[in-house]
DNA sequence: TAGATTGTTAATCGATTAACAATC
DNA sequence: TAGATTGTTAATCGATTAACAATC
């Protein structure tokens, strides 16, 4: 591994030279579910990181800012190999590609959004997508109020027109913002195509294959979590008068 | 406990009834995050049943929905108390019903928005607030465009007069969907209010004091772990092939 | 070389599962 | 009573933390 490789950090932050800069064994199995959901975590501190101007970060500090343990850090890294440097600790820009290496930021996924409503609408007009490197190249919807419109980037689609754009558009992503009555339909009309994986908003459990992953959005739990917090508080506030 | 105890279904799902059936010591210190993460999953199973016409479930059943174990859901549940009922298994409107009582579904909690762009439009036109017994009593912004409106049913109010309604109206939890950049002057002013809690979606990191509690959301997060998950599949089927 | 910090092993902690006695 | 299923303890598993040798 080399370290003192440059990377210029304009072009990583925009995620525009990555492809060229990746690897082709990012593959790792068996890597446990609990480190995989704290990577976007530190893609996230690390973007924070580079934007503050810092070329080199420690798992001590790291670990000050993202209040972990530098233990955790250095065997969450690990995992997916050496990318830091005794006495010296990480160079940030190097271990920035490697984490959107092993996230897939820069395999250049094309998405769909399915499903023009309030959540389908917000969703596209937001910088999410392409600060993850991807790409929402079409919405569907049955709306004649909305189909033929541009929504950010873009256009709405009739759902009549949903197998063949997807094919058209090699969309490997499809975002089913739609009610949870049209889910099961929808969703088993995806299944037919050669969608990769389906972030599914909709509150209702997709059955899928072994060629397509699913990954379930609900965002009122977190909301219940912070009810559960804020009574647990008022509970104990209340016991201690 | 007594099983026998009817409760109407409508009643129920609709939230009406609750805050009378509510009993004061729903207090449990010392309960695990793993456990509390999991606990709005049972209270959408637990409505879904309901609305199936069940009216007894038990864990073994349960435990087939949500693919999890019935050892699991058993040990969850009896971290708040014995709810169910050697031989017979769980009443499921009574079930439901402490499930809410320890979610604070009924507290009736009053929530405001803060920020009424897309995401916060789309939040607010969504039935999740008031499925989960949440009023949302107002929002704010800063556009002209927008003050003065009604999204939903709250109406929009200036920025400038956050503090006052925020009294008027005893808001306990606000819902911040505006940007970065405003996010920690806003977050500041809210602690001097007499907000109970923060829903925050702004990606900044907030500082809070004891008395406020914060839940962050980063939906990308999840959309990052669904590229992991489809390049890892790729991956994988380039390996094979 | 001395200092710093990683990579990695071993120890600890917490969470999940299995098993079964209690009991409806 | 016999059957079913909980509540709960004990065993297992996995994840986190501590410690330190390797090494830049």
């Amino acid at each position: 591994m080399n370290n003192n490789r440059e990377y210029d950090i304009e072009d990583i932050l925009n995620e525009e030279n990555i492809e060229k800069i990746i690897s082709k064994n990012s593959f790792r199995p068996d890597v446990s579910p609990a480190v995989i959901k704290r990577l976007p975590r530190y893609f996230r501190y690390l973007r924070e990181i580079i934007r503050m101007g810092k070329t080199r970060v420690s798992s001590a500090e790291l670990s000050r800012m993202m209040n972990v343990t530098a233990s955790q850090i250095r065997q969450d890294l690990n995992c997916f190999g050496g990318f830091g440097q005794q006495g010296y600790g990480y160079n940030v820009n190097y271990l920035y590609t490697k984490i959107c290496e092993i996230l897939g930021v820069g395999c250049g996924f094309r998405a769909a959004v399915i499903g023009a409503g309030n959540l389908g609408k917000a969703l596209v007009r937001s910088t999410m997508f392409e600060k993850r490197g991807v790409d929402v190249v079409a919405m569907f919807d049955v709306s004649n109020d909305v189909i033929g419109k541009k929504i950010g980037d873009a256009k709405v689609y009739s759902m009549d027109l949903l197998e063949e754009k997807l094919e058209k558009y090699s969309v490997d992503i499809a975002i089913l913002t739609l009610t949870k009555e049209c889910a099961t339909e929808v969703s088993e009309r995806l299944l037919k195509t050669g969608i990769q994986g389906i972030w599914n908003f909709t509150g209702k459990e997709i059955k899928t294959t072994e060629n397509v992953v699913v990954e379930n959005v609900h965002i009122g739990d977190s909301l219940m979590i912070l009810c559960y917090e804020v009574a647990q508080k008022m509970y104990r506030n209340d016991g201690e008068k």
